[in-house]
DNA sequence: TTGTTTGTATTAAGCACTTAATACAATAAT
DNA sequence: ATTATTGTATTAAGTGCTTAATACAAACAA
C-alpha cells in the first residue's frame, strides 16, 4: 500500500490512522489476515517498533485482532469498524470546515471551493 | 486570540500556521502592527523562544516584517498575501479530498457529505 | 538620563520519537 | 523434530521540540 509519512508528525500515529482509514474505507474486509510487523514495516520504510505501535494503537481501536503467533487479522466486529469509520468522517470534516472558516471563507463559500476544486480535477 | 494546539505536533509549527491563516484571512491587516513576542507567547500559553521560532517562519514566508526593536508588523505586499492564501486553501481542500477518498468517498459522496455537515450545524 | 520594551541569542535540562540490534516464547510449516 | 514466522520486549543512541533562565543591543518613553 501507499504511505504517506511526513516527519513533523509522529510516524506511529500516521501509520495508524492511515491503516484505520484503510480498514474502515474497506480496503482490507473485516477478518481479513493482515501482513505482519515486519512485512508492514518495511514496506512502509520505518522501524519495526514504530509499525508495532501503530497495530497497537489499531488493536486498542478495536479495528484490529491479534492471535499471538498467528499474526494479526481484521476485527469482525462490523459495527465497530462502521462506528470508528463516522468518527473519522466527522473529524476530518470538521477539522476540514474549521480551518476554511480560520481562513475567512463562509459556509457557502466552502461548498463552492470544493466543487471547483472537484470539477477541476475532474477536466484536468 | 484563540490557539488550538496539539501536543503531538510542534508546537511552533502550529502557531506559525494559525497565525499565517488568521493574516491571510483578514483578521490581521496588512501593515497592521502585531503584538511582541512576549504578548503573543504568554497568550499562546508557550515559551517565549517557541513563539520566536514561529513568527522567524512567518517572515520567511513574507507574511511579516521586522522592525528590530519596533517590534514586527503584517507585511503591506498584499499580493504575497493573497497568493500564500490560496496556496492554503488548496493544500486544506486537497488534503480534505485525499483523505475523504481513503475513507472511501466518492468526490460525489464528499459533497453529499458536507453539505450534511453544514445543514445540520446550522440547524443544531 | 534612566528605565522599559523590542527582537534576538545562548545554554542546559527534560521529554518523546525513531532507529538499531537483539532476544524470547509460542505457533505454524516443513 | 526442525525450521521459520509470529508478536513482543529491551537497551542504547541520536534527534528534535519545549521550556527555563538568562543576557545583549537598539530604540522608545518618561
Amino acid at each position: 500500500m501507499e504511505w504517506k509519512i511526513d516527519d513533523r508528525y509522529p510516524i506511529w500515529s500516521q501509520l495508524s490512522e492511515q491503516l484505520a482509514a484503510f480498514i474502515t474505507g474497506g480496503q482490507f474486509e473485516a477478518g481479513q489476515r493482515l501482513p505482519s510487523v515486519r512485512e508492514f514495516a518495511a514496506d512502509a520504510g520505518v522501524n519495526p517498533n514504530t509499525m508495532q505501535r501503530a497495530m497497537a494503537e489499531l488493536e486498542s481501536l478495536g479495528l484490529v485482532v491479534t492471535n499471538r503467533t498467528a499474526g494479526r487479522a481484521v476485527t469482525e466486529d462490523r459495527d465497530r469498524i462502521d462506528q470508528i469509520r463516522r468518527t473519522q468522517v466527522k473529524k476530518e470534516v470538521d477539522i476540514f470546515l474549521e480551518r476554511m472558516e480560520a481562513l475567512g471563507f463562509t459556509r457557502d463559500e466552502i461548498m463552492g471551493v470544493l466543487r471547483e476544486a472537484i470539477t477541476e480535477e475532474e477536466d484536468g
